[in-house]
DNA sequence: AAAATAGTGTCTGTCAGACAGTATATC
DNA sequence: GATATACTGTCTGACAGACACTATTTT
């Protein structure tokens, strides 16, 4: 921007430009916050607490869709980088100042909103539940994390020549263990394979207790954050508090990405990745696990 | 969806909501189209012809930023979806109807266009440089086609304990060999550590020749990909026409990853990702290769 | 001692990197 | 036959999957 410098013509431009002449948007930033938390009481004093992945979900006060789930967001306001709106929004709901937080897509499609045109940018957010407490508890203002379940099934491939469809059918089930309450949505997607060129399109299908679109935007996010998980483990860290066992590390990535590892390949795997500490874990009715931090060297290089 | 019915309060509610009450800015979509395309001539009749790695750039021919280079774009306009308004942009520049389209970073900094508060949300776009000829000509509408290079070199690295800084210099050129033009920029990337997270911010250090921070948008959107073909090769099969030769295709993953393959290697690995057809390239001044084109099953797996 | 998790050793097959070598068109 | 690219065979080492085995704590 440095070597810019406004001609008097240019400025004169500027002066009587009226951005007001063409119709706007209202973008409002929603956030995906994942985290994994305990889910459910220990069956047995030498077993391990159970966790589940989840989200986390506001209960709106208001219309449109008064007491249905919405994820969190808000409006981007003048002088605001978009990332500073998720940052601040993440900040409002859960007082947590750092975290994993990436554009994880757009959805302006027409009627989202019966409010109006109001586009939104998604955010994937990822905190360590253990020092997270979401803000709420006023009747205006409740907020809960919810356990999520999604389940797969291929529904139609058909194949002619060059050309491919896939559709595949989601069914994202969210849960309140103190509640009972379980919001969900079956979503369809459509990969289309035509002149050689792939094309992905989701469709909600049916939906209960979730606001607006909010099913395909937490569906499209959580398939982003696997795929990014996939690619690379370190971002899974983000979802840890800064000391760990490894078994805990293990059971987050089985959770995040749907499978089972063997506990040996894996920590042959993330080996380069954690330096062990002096501490372990105490009290736990069998053999004590040693606790380990990440090592920043290997989050330093490359990518 | 389809299972939320409106209550009488909350349509009234809707009646009333003026959704005009706050600020709202400009969404505008910036398109980030590359293609691999030739570059120069032939040294000689049996060699191969030089290509790269090109993206596409519109001239502006009015203010602001007159006659400097910038992204294909425009604004998101009411009714459309913002991928929509990213196909038609597209369409617009270019008439490729289908192509790779991925939203790839959203810019909505303060002061990056003087216009006043415009957003931008990037798409990252693949075409087949062959069957793809911009629109323009005209003096209000040039678009050009320039070839990208990209160096990168670590400037600082702090380390104090557990947390860590990492800035790394990149010099971004654009370069378009009819004219001997070459817009520049050069931009810094801060990658922090801090309490367990990472936080990545570009900065532009200097440019020329490129209006608002769009060489920012760029180097942005080729880092991202670079990650996604890192990721899965498949994606760099949008930059190839439908049938292709072996080595047409490694040196399209070559220009993209800026990194040498080994022929006898990279055979194995895309094997299954293509079909020999029945037809070799000809007149070529050496042992005349195969024609391929893609494995539309290998397309349709996962991910 | 039993239960439950923590952690190691090692076999196997796959795959990537390296490189030498063969094949075939045009001039 | 020279040139330039096309394509194959094979050695090596790294690493992932599988699984059996040992270790250590609490009750």
């Amino acid at each position: 921007m440095s070597t810019y410098v406004m001609s008097a013509e240019e400025q004169a431009y500027l002066a009587q430009y009226d951005i007001a002449r063409f119709e706007r948007p209202s973008l409002a930033v929603d956030i995906v916050l994942f985290a994994v938390r305990e889910a459910g009481k220990k069956d047995n004093y030498r077993k391990l607490q159970p966790r589940a992945l989840k989200v986390l979900m506001i209960r709106r006060a208001g219309y449109p869709y008064k007491n249905l789930w919405a994820l969190p967001g808000g409006f981007c306001r003048p002088g605001e980088d978009v990332q500073e709106t998720a940052m601040r929004e993440l900040y409002e709901e859960t007082h947590v100042n750092a975290a994993y937080l990436q554009l994880a897509g757009t959805f302006g499609e027409e009627g989202r909103d019966p409010r109006g045109w109001i586009i939104s940018n998604t955010f994937l957010s990822l905190v360590n539940g253990e020092d997270c407490k979401p803000r709420g508890g006023s009747d205006a203002w409740v907020a809960a994390w919810f356990s999520v379940e999604l389940t797969a099934k291929e529904v139609n491939r058909v194949m002619h020549g060059d050309d491919a469809e896939l559709v595949t059918e989601y069914e994202l089930k969210l849960y309140r263990e103190k509640t009972g309450i379980c919001p969900w949505a079956v979503i369809r997607e459509y990969k289309q394979f035509t002149g050689y060129h792939e094309k992905v399109r989701y469709e909600i299908v049916d939906s209960e207790g979730l606001a607006f679109d909010h099913g395909k935007i937490i569906l499209h996010t959580l398939l982003f954050l696997r795929k990014n998980v996939e690619n690379d483990w370190r971002v899974a860290f983000d979802l840890l508090p800064e000391t760990f066992t490894l078994t805990r590390l293990q059971n987050t990535l089985e959770l995040v990405l749907d499978d089972k590892l063997l506990a040996a390949n894996f920590r042959r795997k993330v080996n380069d990745l954690v330096i062990e500490t002096d501490r372990s874990i105490e009290g736990s009715g069998h053999r004590p696990a040693k606790l380990f931090k990440r090592n920043v060297e290997a989050f330093c290089v490359k990518n």
